[in-house]
DNA sequence: TCTAAACATAACTATATTATTATATAACTA
DNA sequence: TAGTTATATAATAATATAGTTATGTTTAGA
């Protein structure tokens, strides 16, 4: 009768459900922002983007930290470490079977991690 | 002014923010499932369980076939696919900097594809 | 201290989502 | 063909979400 309260995984599922949200997550990935730079490309009044930062920011999908008269926006490095297991349980019964989302996921892996040598960087 | 409408990776990230998606989800790694035996586990009236099974497979998630009187439910292989471009671009990001993400998604490639032999099984 | 820039919050509106009950449809089965 | 089982659809109500404008707050600087 009462729907349940929305979880951890809910609330990143739904933030990542925004095309607004992604690209503004897309955009974090060059760096810290601050929401003045963020609102930029959007055609869009700047209270709907703090909102949509808080629903991110809510989702643990970033951070913020002030610098001076900016609230710069910063990627969590592991917001999306949450839903990573359930993913995970997902594309694993799909690979039982006849799959190539495992395809996706090495090619994931295959670029080197931070303490790698990176020597095929130009 | 108009929002606008949902694309498919819209589609897949809504459809996943919901626990009983999930779990429906979760339930057809097991194989195929009818809907009224989907509905079982939940205290949910089956209508609302047929719409949860329409929202997963408007997003490409499931299909579904016949089998009699039943109609069979089961998970799309590739339904996850669209969004893994998406993912990995931000995980990608996170790795350039230090990050932990990619042991989880070593971890999902670490399993056989499903064309190795599989002498690691007992 | 006054002002401006960079944001956040409030109040409100429109639309979307989720659930319910009641009812329709489709395919077996007697 | 009538009845039953499995499922879908419709109508409706409650709540959530996303956007708008107006206004408040914080910090930096003249």
């Amino acid at each position: 009768m009462f729907r349940s309260a929305p979880d951890n995984i809910d609330r990143i599922f739904a933030a990542l459900a925004d095309q607004t949200r992604r690209a503004i997550l897309a955009r974090l990935t060059g760096g810290d922002v601050g929401v003045m730079d963020i609102c930029e490309p959007f055609e869009m009044s700047q209270p709907a983007i703090s909102r949509h930062i808080k629903v991110l920011e809510t989702a643990g999908l970033i951070t913020r930290h002030r610098q001076g008269t900016h609230r710069m926006c910063r990627l969590s490095p592991d917001g999306l470490g949450a839903i990573e297991p359930w993913l995970s349980m997902i594309a694993n019964s799909y690979a039982t079977k006849y799959n190539r989302l495992d395809a996706v996921l090495e090619t994931m892996q295959t670029k080197e991690t931070p303490d790698a040598p990176s020597s095929t960087c130009p």
